[in-house]
Parts: C-alpha cells; sequence; structure tokens
DNA sequence: AAAGCACCGTCCACAATGGACTGTCAAGGA
DNA sequence: TCCTTGACAGTCCATTGTGGACGGTGCTTT
C-alpha cells in the first residue's frame, strides 16, 4: 500500500512542501542543502520523480520551456513523506577515497602522497569558508532544524583540517 | 589493457599484499582496516575476486576445508594496484540519515526527534571508545600512514559527539 | 551424540553512481 | 543580425554497490 521510500525520494517530496519543482531545481537545492550529508546524483532524482509519480505522490505539471517539467506534492505524497520521517535512520556511511590512499600510503612516492593531501586540505578549506559565510544568515534566520546541520557541515570541515594539520611530516611534508 | 579497478578491487589487493587470503578473510580485514571510511559488502568481495582472477590480477588456490578458497597476489595485480594508487583520488561521499531527520525536523514530533538523536549518540559514544581502546597500540607498532587513518576516525566520532552535545534544548531535550 | 554456532561462499533483486548524450534557450560579441 | 557560448533540462546505460536469503561445513560445548 503506502510504497515504502528510501531516503533520497522522501527528501525530495521534503523539498516540494516549499511549492512545485522541476527535477533541475530539485537536484541543485538538494545540493546546496543537504548535499553536505546526503550525496544524491541526477539520474537519481529524474528516476525517483518517475516512480513517485507512478506511485502518485507527486503530479508531474505541465512542460514549460526548455522541457522544464515541474512536479508537485500530492495529498499521499504528503502522508508518504511524514510517514517515512518516522522510521528510525540507519547508521550513516562513508566513502573517503583520500584516507584509502593514505592508508595504502606506503607503496606510494612520499611526494605524490603530500601532493593529493594538500589538493584535498584545500578543497576542504574552501568548503570550509563556504559554509561559514552563510553561517550567520542561517543562524539567525532559519529554522533551529537546518541550522543544526549546516553546523555538522562546519564541525566537519574544521574536524577534517585539523586532521590534516596533524598528520605526521612523512606524510604531509616530505 | 590493464584493467582500470574501482577502489574497492584495490583495495582487496592491497590486502593481499601480506599473504593469500580468502573472500571471508578480506571482509573482515577490511571492516577492521578500513571499514570506518570504506565500506564494502561480501557479495561485493567475491564479485571482484572473481573478475580479477578473470583478468589475472589475482589466482585462486585450492579449495581447503569449508569451501575454503584462498586468493593470491599475481605480479600483474600488483602492477594494477600500484597504477590504481597513483591515481587522484576522489571526493569523498557520505550518507548521514539522521541529518535528514534533523533537517526535516519540523515535520517530526520533538520527542520523537529527540529520541532518535539519543540513540544515534551513543552508537557515536560506543564506536569512539572502541577505537580509543585500539589506538595506543596502533599507534606505537603500525605504520603511520595506519595510525593517520584511525586518527581520523577517532576525530571524526568525537567531532560527531561534540555535535550532539551542542543541539539545542528544543530538538535534543523537548 | 547432537546441537549450536561461527565459518565460507553463492545468488539475486534492487538501488545508486557517473558520465555520455541530446536538446533548448539567453546573452553577448562580431 | 547572426553566431557562439554556456547555463539549463532531461535521458540513458554500463558499472558498482546493497542487503539479505540460502546452503553447506566443521569446531566446540554440553
Amino acid at each position: 500500500m503506502a510504497p515504502q521510500l528510501n531516503a533520497t525520494a522522501a527528501s525530495l517530496l521534503g523539498f516540494l512542501h516549499a511549492g512545485p519543482m522541476t527535477g533541475w531545481d530539485l537536484v541543485t537545492t538538494a545540493e546546496t542543502l543537504i548535499g553536505d550529508f546526503w550525496s544524491l546524483t541526477r539520474s537519481q532524482v529524474y528516476r525517483e520523480l518517475a516512480s513517485m509519480a507512478d506511485a502518485g505522490l507527486v503530479k508531474a505539471g505541465a512542460t514549460g520551456p526548455r522541457e522544464r517539467r515541474p512536479y508537485r506534492l500530492t495529498p499521499s505524497g504528503r502522508a508518504a513523506f511524514r510517514a517515512w520521517l518516522q522510521r528510525e535512520p540507519g547508521p550513516e556511511l562513508i566513502r573517503f577515497p583520500l584516507l584509502l590512499t593514505v592508508g595504502f600510503g606506503r607503496h606510494l612516492p612520499p611526494e605524490k602522497l603530500a601532493a593529493y593531501v594538500a589538493t584535498h586540505r584545500a578543497r576542504h578549506a574552501k568548503r570550509l569558508s563556504e559554509f561559514e559565510a552563510v553561517w550567520p544568515a542561517v543562524r539567525d534566520d532559519g529554522d533551529p532544524y537546518l541550522t543544526a546541520t549546516l553546523d555538522f557541515g562546519i564541525r566537519y570541515e574544521r574536524m577534517v583540517l585539523e586532521w590534516f594539520d596533524a598528520l605526521p611530516q612523512e606524510i604531509a611534508d616530505p
């Protein structure tokens, strides 16, 4: 009956509470709002949208310019979202390729490893500063729930940078 | 020619440097050594092993008791591993369902959210203490590369706990 | 002796990923 | 005015990953 949703599909329904959006819009809002702790891809979003439309959780509107096709929430979509939200969230999943490279670092020329480390450090520094830039606005006007998730992102990025800076010289700067 | 590996397959080759192992052994070593930042499943390990055997990167030995079938590294497996390790590691992937629940927390009864939060906090506290228990041994005798990855795990878990403890009352304890 | 359990591998349906591919419209430069 | 460029929008597919059911085997303990 109630088609059991996956977390990605449920998130899309969550975003659709703010009004009709196209797949493209959903991808970009998801990236900015939950992208730091929930990855999703374009293919996935369109697939979920199609199957949720089949299930009647969502309804496609008329195709606009550039094949733009907005989806809006239906009452049963709303219900399915609430039902999903009630379920115990599962454990987190992390896949961090750099740590694989570091872990097997003994098989790699030290300068090469150090270069990869430096590249990634820079990427995280950039992300942190982006998060910190939006922090005051989110904290002051947003709801506490979104604020908490952004806080997680900031703490995560800070932690990663500290880890980089605590790396022994043999790894970070041979 | 050189069959381009994926990270999971490459990790298996990495572990096989320590000597022949069965799929089962590989699953358990991977879980303990890289499980905190690289997830893999049994099905996946056996599939990769089979396809790497086809490609000659790995060679199956004689079946022992309990269908135990050890695989050993071949020279071309060694080469493929090194080649993979040279490649720029990609960005990390995180999927943290609890943060989704928190982010959409406005749609959830506060006590329910608080209960989920508490459950997850306990799980992370447990993991941290497990990591801290093995830390001295790894730091003192292991290689610095493995030590660095465990250090990441510890910092990550500590950060998560701090985040839990910084949550506003409305979320953590309504 | 048998019962239970950890060990070992297979199989399958389904979900997710990443990137190639096609096409559309807007804005600015020649 | 026309043309190029690039952001926008969606589709498709091969590969990779997940989760769990299933079947068998050989220690260990009672």
